[in-house]
RNA sequence: GCCAACAUAGCUCAGUCGGUAGAGCAGCUGAUUCGUAAUCAGCAGGUCAGGAGUUCGAAUCUCCUUGUUGGCUCCA
């Protein structure tokens, strides 16, 4: 038979010949390496024998499918050892994922010491050095092998699936699970293996299931590899925002305000009043109208804009439930978006098509009741403050409007220098849970197809995900991860084709039709809560200078060169400089090291010796130690630096 | 909301078997007047998150509440 290789070459082997044997063949070093195969195209297992003629790829740690074979073996030497050390465990699903894999139990809770005696197991299983054997069953046998094994879980699953399907098992040792693989030859090849740690999981993620216990682990293939990727989230708490920015007095929480309701400290309000100060004058230049609409309304116009519906629950709504539930009451909520308050703006008079496209923006206050395990730092908070917006367009120009926003959007990355850390999400309704959106299936997917061609007009490197839009209608996503890996939205483009007729919204158009706009909701850095958070993560604390709530730290040596160092305090302010001058009787050095902790971009070390010459000995946090100029230059170079708005 | 862990001074953390609450840093006062990542001394600082219970006695054991963390679910 002819196997083909990704260069092109083909070779001739003997019907039967694994993709091991072939690695073999090539030479022992590949074989050793070799964690999977990809035959045609599609992953399988390299101990799996090979006939016919066929397109080859080993597939070693270096690639995705290599590396979750290795891992998703390793799910199965973990799901091994905890029946062995838990016989009573039962076992739900264990996939591999990115940087590892989990294994989900239904068991009683696991300790952390649970987890050690679990992980010494693992070892064992390892170096037992088991051979994987994959084989398999009909439906109906498969589902009562996994009976008489005490396995209900895997039994639910097999029947889900459709009927006649082939179940392929694999079987290592005493342990035999149910899995379409591929797997690694034996469980040796799982060697550098870690548990994280255990968290709870909804059975099939639906909330309304048992909750399961999950064990989070990762394997890699090189010891030195694990250990750097455990080194690797060690210093990733380091530049955790939430402890980072309380550690710098950016924020700070108190009980007695309760949860997700995040005190912003001067230095923290002053980077976000920075922030909203440069985003309002950029939306401006781009003609964008300021709106300040309330912050709660009767409960009426949520009635009508479908959040009353859709998302009571998650609205702070006054009195008490006895008003609340008589249809009469006059109800106030506080607002959960802006939408419907800058439709009114819009609805403040009749509107032409000359007078479209209409761009409203607003830094909003707004108000959620999230579920009290959401919340976390500044990235999920309760009240929030962002940078949104709507416009009203006529169809043919939602495509240059849409652009409009995307191009605002991008300005903000690239000026907080996010660009290589946003992903672009193109997030659909799903069309099996209709309750969740309104509106009918045809506009769905044509208002869907025709962001598709905007997104792919405008060459946006998107991805789609199904049941990620607003209710209303689809949204581009602007994704970020923070240092825990977790994603979160950072900035949303959202089509909405809904909203403006349940509003009454419309305009007349040039043949003296009245129609509705279509409304772009849109944000332009979003929430400047959760963008400080995203800041803080990026740049460690050390945030780019035009942002830093002090820029400048002044540092006499001696107190015979303190009133000096006030006058060039003052002389810099002047100039809108944020500089600070640290008086106490320190050792300089001293002083240099605290200014650093804060992540002051420039020191000024003021001595008798740089005053007699007329200059400033400048540090940077940066660079430390530039020398010696004059004040004048070091302003002149400061404010040049501050106006490009760089970053490090 | 669910599962789990955690909560001791402003911060980081000790606190043994249930027997009067401890350190370092920060703060304050004084001394030092200093040259590039920690000068010296002293002082002050705690209803051990809050509440209830067990006990002669609770930071320590039990329960409840609040908050924090890691997940799950949710995220207009």
């Amino acid at each position: 038979m002819n196997i083909k290789f990704p260069d092109g070459s083909v070779h001739q082997y003997a019907d039967g010949v694994t993709a091991l044997e072939i690695a073999e063949s090539i030479s022992p070093r590949l074989r050793k390496a070799t964690l999977a195969a990809e035959l045609d195209g599609a992953r399988r297992d390299a101990f799996a024998p090979i006939n016919g003629d066929h397109t080859l790829k080993l597939l070693t740690f270096e690639d995705e499918g290599g590396r979750w074979a290795l891992r998703h073996t390793a799910s199965h030497v973990l799901a091994q050892a905890v029946q062995r050390v838990h016989p009573e465990a039962k076992l739900a699903i264990g996939p591999a994922i990115e940087n590892g894999f989990y294994y989900d139990f239904d068991a009683e809770p696991f300790a952390p010491e649970d987890l050690t005696a679990i992980e010494k197991e693992m070892e064992k299983i390892i170096a037992e050095a088991l051979p994987l054997e994959r084989f398999e069953l009909p439906q109906n046998e498969a589902i009562a092998f996994f009976q008489k094994l005490g396995e209900p879980y895997k039994v639910e699953l097999i029947n889900d699936l459709p009927e006649g399907a082939v179940i392929s098992l694999y079987r290592q040792g005493d342990f035999t699970d149910l899995c379409a693989g591929p797997h690694v030859e034996n469980t040796r090849k799982v060697k550098n293996v870690k548990l994280l740690n255990v968290a709870g999981a909804y059975w099939r993620g639906n909330e309304k299931n048992k909750m399961l216990q999950r064990i989070y682990g990762t394997a890699f293939e090189k010891k030195a590899d694990l250990d750097a990727y455990i080194a690797q989230l060690e210093e990733a708490k380091k530049r955790d925002h939430n402890k980072l920015g309380r550690e710098l007095e950016l924020f700070t929480t108190v009980d007695i305000i309760g949860q997700g309701l995040p005190i912003l400290l001067p230095k923290g309000a002053r980077v976000i009043q920075l922030l909203q100060r440069f985003v309002e004058d950029e939306e401006q230049k781009r003609g964008y109208m300021l709106t300040k609409t309330p912050f709660m309304a009767k409960r009426d116009l949520y009635k009508i804009s479908g959040h009353w519906d859709h998302y009571r629950d998650g609205m702070f709504v006054m009195g008490d439930k006895q008003d609340q539930d008589d249809p009469e009451a006059e109800i106030f909520a506080l607002r959960p978006m802006t939408c419907p308050f800058q439709f009114m703006a819009y609805l403040n008079r009749s509107r032409s098509y000359r007078d479209l496209p209409m761009r409203y923006n607003e830094t909003s206050t707004l108000f959620r009741n999230e579920a009290s395990g959401e919340m976390h730092g500044l990235l999920r908070v309760r009240q929030f403050t962002i940078s949104e917006g709507h416009l009203a367009c006529r169809p043919d120009q939602v495509e240059a409007e849409f652009k409009g926003c995307l191009d605002l959007a991008k300005f903000m990355i690239n000026t907080l220098g996010f660009e290589d850390d946003v992903s672009y999400r193109f997030s659909k309704w799903d069309e099996n849970n209709k309750n969740k959106y309104i509106g009918e299936k045809e506009k769905w997917e044509s208002t869907q197809n025709e962001m598709r061609e905007i997104l792919n007009d405008l060459g946006v490197d998107f991805y789609e995900a199904d049941g990620e839009a607003a209710f209303y209608g689809p949204k581009l996503d602007i994704q970020f991860k923070n240092v825990h890996g977790k994603e979160d939205t950072l900035i949303t483009i959202q089509i909405d084709f809904q909203l403006a007729e349940r509003f009454g919204m419309v305009y007349t158009d040039s043949d003296g039709e009245k129609k509705h706009p279509v409304v772009i909701h849109r944000t332009s850095i979003g929430c400047y809560e959760r963008t400080l958070a995203l800041l803080i993560e990026k740049y460690a604390g050390a945030l780019p200078t035009w942002l830093a709530p002090v820029q400048v730290k002044i540092l006499p040596i001696t107190d015979r060169t303190s009133e000096e160092s006030e006058r060039i305090n003052g002389e810099l302010e002047k100039y809108g400089i944020r500089a600070e001058c640290d008086l106490r009787n320190e050792k300089i050095g001293f002083k240099i090291r605290e200014a650093q902790m804060q992540k002051i971009p420039y020191m000024l070390v003021i001595g008798d010796k740089e005053l007699e010459n007329g200059v400033v000995a400048v540090r940077s946090r940066k660079n430390g130690d530039l020398g010696t100029m004059t004040l004048e230059q070091f302003v002149k170079d400061l404010t040049a630096e501050i106006m490009s708005k760089s970053h490090d």
